[in-house]
DNA sequence: TCCAATACTGACAAAAAATGGCAGTATCAG
DNA sequence: CTGATACTGCCATTTTTTGTCAGTATTGGA
């Protein structure tokens, strides 16, 4: 196996252990010795990775991904950038911080002048329409989403009705004016959407909701709608 | 210097010359064996790099970027994930599939389980009102502003009125539900902004602009506009 | 306090990969 | 047909990667 791969794969082998790992481990993982591992782990760090090594613990990844070298029509990283600056835009908070950063990283490994014709990149976002604040709680449900994680609310719906919820969020809708959880409800024992800035209360549990956030997906896009009902 | 740099070179010095590049230049430029270069020239091809090579000719690259080994975190691959599937959904034709390409570029570097969690990413985009149709021109228009070259438009604008003129198109912005090509009129003498589906017949000159696209961009973006007009 | 577990570094020889040279074939344009 | 070039296989040489060994450093727990 060509270095290059075994690097790739000494990413996804610390992507699986969510608990530290010990470099002896790893080498015996990737059939290298210690020593090698070692130089691996360096090279990864120089890449970006972000591995940390403490002596007596081991290695352990935070969540991420390593992409090999990968050829981009100009279509396509045009496509790419529109689609960061709009991400940038109208979702805010930490997505949008992230799509400038996932910017950033390309531009910086790309020759000046490409860095340059990035920068000038001629597609721009328009202002559009404000999206309705009340964001606070977007991060913690798309965590929520990733770990599969019930959710406590309380939402208002739009003729001011109250209601308190434990809802399993597996999927969050970008529109124009506002973003929309989609959820199934345990109160209703179906398939519900919540516009993110009418849930006035949020709290995160512990427990994981008891289907796969994929499987819920597919069942809910099977279903017959044309939009989102609230 | 190390082997994959001198691949990023290569790519490089490919893009640099417009023209078909003999292997032998080539080998020269990157003081490399000529057999040597055949060899990267297969690896290049073999990562998707869309290098062709005609006996008796040369060389030759598609326009592209190589992106070497990049790591990106959970946030920053959602967002990108994210911004194309808007740009697929609202830009549509070239650009979208150009969207589309790029996410299955990604999605095929990536491991299984990945893959899959891409795929099942959940954030969507909402489909928002209906794009005004009128996009015959926009590749064309992309194009033009790539390559800083004039246009030649009949247009009519909101009160019905029809106009004819020549523009430097230099950017184009993407709103809720349109598209506005960013421009210097030569009719007017001054910055105007067009809507694409306004645009009734659309010439492609050979003209270059005299002035670069990027300059006319942070001029444009000087002046005091809170929306574009028409 | 000491020990066990681990991260990490430098040096160097052994193993593996990349490279260059050569000989040859294939294709194309004029 | 010829000249220019792409491309392939073979193999000796050069360079890079790897493993071994001998160390140092840090941390948590006995």
């Amino acid at each position: 196996m060509s270095r290059s791969a075994r690097l790739l794969d000494l990413i996804q082998i610390l992507r699986r252990h969510r608990q530290p790992v010990s470099g002896e481990n790893l080498a015996r993982e990737l059939g290298i010795s210690i020593r090698t591992l070692y130089r691996d782990i360096a090279t990864l760090q120089a890449q970006g990775a972000d591995i940390t090594g403490e002596p007596g613990i081991g290695y352990i990844l935070k969540p991420g991904f390593m992409l090999p070298p990968l050829m981009f029509s100009e279509d396509e990283l045009e496509a790419l950038v529109l689609g960061s600056r709009w991400v940038s835009r109208r979702a805010g908070g930490p997505l949008g911080k992230a799509a400038e950063n996932a910017l950033a990283k390309i531009a910086s490994v790309l020759p000046k002048d490409l860095r340059e014709q990035l920068d000038a990149t001629n597609l721009l976002v328009g202002p559009g329409d404000q999206v309705i604040a009340g964001d606070t709680h977007l991060s913690a449900i798309r965590l929520a989403i990733r770990k599969e994680r019930k959710l406590a609310i309380a939402y208002e719906d739009e003729s001011g009705r109250s209601s308190e919820r434990t809802i399993w969020p597996f999927a969050l809708g970008f529109f124009d004016r506002a973003r929309v959880v989609i959820t199934w409800c345990e109160l209703r024992n179906d398939f519900r959407h919540f516009r993110a800035d009418r849930i006035t209360r949020l709290h995160e549990t512990d427990i994981r909701y008891p289907r796969r956030k994929a499987v819920l997906l597919k069942e809910w896009r099977e279903l017959d709608h044309g939009k989102p009902k609230n």
